[in-house]
DNA sequence: TCATTGATCAACTGATCTGTTGAATAAGAT
DNA sequence: ATCTTATTCAACAGATCAGTTGATCAATGA
């Protein structure tokens, strides 16, 4: 599976409030299906498929431990979303100073750090 | 809308590449959805619909000029993203940090950066 | 007024997603 | 061997989604 591909499935997982939970419990430390399971009100199976789709989207990895699937965080696909993320909204970001920047210094033309009007 | 619903969309939102693209379009200024479709082998009513996705996800607002409805991107809401992930991202780095001092003062337990085995 | 430009609405199709139930597998425990 | 625990697989129903075509609406220009 390619780069790009895991970046789809890990935002649409994210998207997920499940799945969020989920996520949210594994930064606390590993666990297994069953004890990821336990806060929802649906069936093993359903959560069973939910971490199916984490791990597909590279967000979590999984263990062995006897008839045990212990469920571990993969901080760096998180870190991948924030970075492409905030590549946008810093390009957005310094766009918008400088701008900021041009206005403020053709004084005929007053502004309100949007540049849409003036 | 509520918040949570707003984190579930947008989240869903990034996970497709066209409206990735639009967002790494707009962050290089606003555009019309003319503007914002030009590059797509697919119709204008199909990128009509991104963006409506995308304004529900909160993370673009339109305006109004003439017959045109530039799209902007809202960067506050890509922030609420990034400090979703960071936050379960930092909380499982805190923890591996402290475990691995914890494991590192208890020299009869070697490890390997993992809690898992030992 | 009529035509043009920019964009949306409505209805439909095929594909994908979330959940279910019931059956199967895999590894221990007795 | 058998039983139990942990988990997954398979098949299905209902909902949602991305795309299409055709019609409509809103604002401007001739």
């Amino acid at each position: 599976m390619d780069t790009e591909e895991r970046l789809n499935r890990a935002f649409v997982a994210l998207g997920d409030p499940v799945r969020r939970a989920i996520i949210a419990r594994l930064s606390r430390g590993p666990a297994t299906v069953n004890e990821l399971a336990e806060p929802f009100d649906i069936t093993l199976q359903a959560v069973s498929k939910h971490i199916q789709v984490l791990e597909q989207a590279g967000l979590v990895t999984r263990t062995r431990d006897a008839q045990r699937r212990p469920v571990h965080l993969e901080p760096a696909q998180l870190e991948r979303l924030t970075a492409w993320i905030d590549r946008y909204r810093l390009e957005m970001e310094r766009r918008y100073r400088s701008l900021d920047a041009l206005l403020a210094s053709a004084p005929d033309a007053p502004h309100d750090s949007k540049e849409k009007e003036s």
